[in-house]
RNA sequence: GGCAUCGUGGCGGAAUGGUUACGCAGAGGAUUGCAAAUCCUUCUAUCCCAGUUCGAUUCUGGGCGAUGCCUCCA
């Protein structure tokens, strides 16, 4: 589609005609999970948002010119606390997670990033950078720590809109006397004895945060590219930071071109929280509800604002994804989607335009041709919707159902039985039950069907 | 305290300087033994106050309210 990209640029928070750096080549790289947990609901909404955004991408530049990298965070303070939680070894833990994060990609139909790097594999160039930023002034030296300075670099806070001055002022900053200034942050720090430790010039010791993101997006992106993103709370201090070193060790005007943040999810409007104690992990939701209906649930509100998660929500998802599988057919030849239709996806991924396009296009579809279903269910499988059969959908559904399908047949025939003999209280009541265990009877043009809720 | 975002019908949720969003729910109808499902039709809205304008829900200012970030967090 020849159509322009539109994108809110976290930097300004204004809506901005994306231009790739090489027209040819777009990269994008997107924060993922440090893995010291189950990923929950929320590390879920950037999952889907980015794996739309990297199929818009790919329709309108290519599936070979987009390289989307999205990392995995394998070392950090949380890990090592959550390991000593739970009483098993930081690789245990991390591999553990790791595998569990892939399951929920799966889940949720999200494809696969062209590069997925981890952090203890570039705790190298990670030293290096330090090395550099310490060289050219922008990092120092103090007791096996090795701090960049704020104060060095002069566009810190344009992302976030913060300045120092008012930062200082907060006083929340941490204080540490080997910081030259509070607002500094970690570049390396030493480990305890039973802490992950790498070789390093400043002694034994780990990376702090944010070091990886600017050495990974480098490595596989480049000095500069395209589009970062990640959950909006990344926007201070770990973007913030990773701008500061990135631009500072590599002499550069610009780190990512267009910062991409998704809104953040509350449970029945209130905060998701450990101490609020409504974390929802993705891994509980697969034995009853199907990864296509938390995909069409996460993306019903725009990116950028927050969605608050219910039941109602849920099963309203539910019943739409219902509706539609009516209108499933297998799509064997390349369907186009209308302009039109992609339109809203293509200003600033609004997926929900798009999906109230999907609507007009099942309304189309019901009576209308093979084509025209081919059509509607192409666009849903545009945004990783309808992409299992219809048949995998049924079965989804009968596995939440404890009737066997003979107790089914059995009962429905005690019904005919009951109607013929116009005894309807004994009819009704047979279909009640049936209801009561998730089974829809219908009685359509003289035959009765049935299909699970 | 500082910095942001938001405030649309019963609910969810887009867009827009003047014209139908869309979905769910509700109502009416077709259909049915009654339903369900499906189809058709349909009601309901832009927080308050000023300003700009021929005209504002949309732009500007003020107010009120909600939320987030400023500390680990998607």
């Amino acid at each position: 589609m020849n159509k322009d990209i539109f994108l809110t640029n976290s930097i300004g928070y204004k809506k901005e005609k994306f231009v790739p750096i090489d027209k040819n080549k777009v990269g994008m790289y997107v924060c993922g999970p440090t893995v010291y947990d189950d990923p929950h609901i929320g590390n879920a909404r950037p999952l889907v948002v980015f794996d739309i955004l990297y199929k818009v991408l790919k329709c309108k530049y290519g599936v070979k010119a987009v390289t989307y990298v999205r990392n995995i965070t394998d070392v950090d303070d949380k890990i090592i606390q959550s390991s000593i939680d739970k009483k098993i070894s930081i690789e245990e833990l991390t591999k553990k997670i790791t595998k569990n994060y892939h399951n929920d990609c799966d889940y949720l139909k999200c494809e696969k990033p062209n590069e997925e790097p981890k952090a203890t594999e570039h705790i190298l160039l990670m030293i290096e950078m330090a090395k550099i930023l310490i060289k050219k002034g922008f990092a120092y030296e103090n007791k096996n720590h090795v701090y960049f300075e704020v104060k060095k670099f002069k566009d810190y806070g344009k992302l976030s809109n913060k300045n120092l001055d008012e930062l200082i002022a907060g006083s929340r900053v941490e204080i540490s006397e080997n910081k030259k200034n509070p607002e500094d942050f970690v570049l390396w720090k030493p480990s305890m004895e039973y802490e992950p430790s790498w070789d390093s010039p400043w002694g034994k010791g780990r990376p702090g945060w944010h070091l990886e993101c600017s050495v990974m997006s480098k490595k596989y992106l480049g000095v500069k590219f395209d589009i970062h993103g990640g959950g909006r709370d990344l926007i201070f201090p770990h973007h913030e930071n990773e701008i500061a070193q990135s631009r500072c060790a590599n002499d550069t005007d610009v780190f990512a071109n267009y910062w991409v943040h998704n809104g953040f999810i509350t449970i029945s409007n209130e905060k998701m929280a450990k101490s609020q104690g409504n974390i929802l992990k993705i891994n509980d939701f697969k034995k009853s509800i199907s990864g296509q209906v938390l995909r069409l649930a996460l993306i019903s509100t725009h990116y950028k604002q927050p969605l608050d998660w219910n039941d109602n929500l849920i099963n309203e998802c539910k019943k739409i994804l219902n509706k539609w599988y009516e209108c499933y057919v297998q799509v064997k030849k390349k369907v186009l989607i209308p302009e039109s239709i992609l339109g809203p996806l293509y200003d600033d991924l609004n997926t929900p335009g798009y999906i109230a396009n999907i609507h007009k296009l099942y309304d189309k579809a019901h009576n209308g041709t093979v084509k025209d279903k081919e059509v509607f269910t192409t666009a849903c499988n545009f945004i990783g919707l309808l992409t299992d059969s219809k048949d995998q959908w049924l079965k989804f559904k009968k596995e939440q159902s404890d009737i066997s399908e003979q107790e089914i047949l059995h009962k429905i025939k005690e019904r005919d039985k009951a109607r013929k003999n116009k005894n309807y209280k004994l009819s009704d009541k047979i279909r009640d039950e049936l209801l009561n265990k998730g089974v829809l009877i219908e009685d359509k043009d003289g035959k009765t069907t049935w299909k699970f809720k």
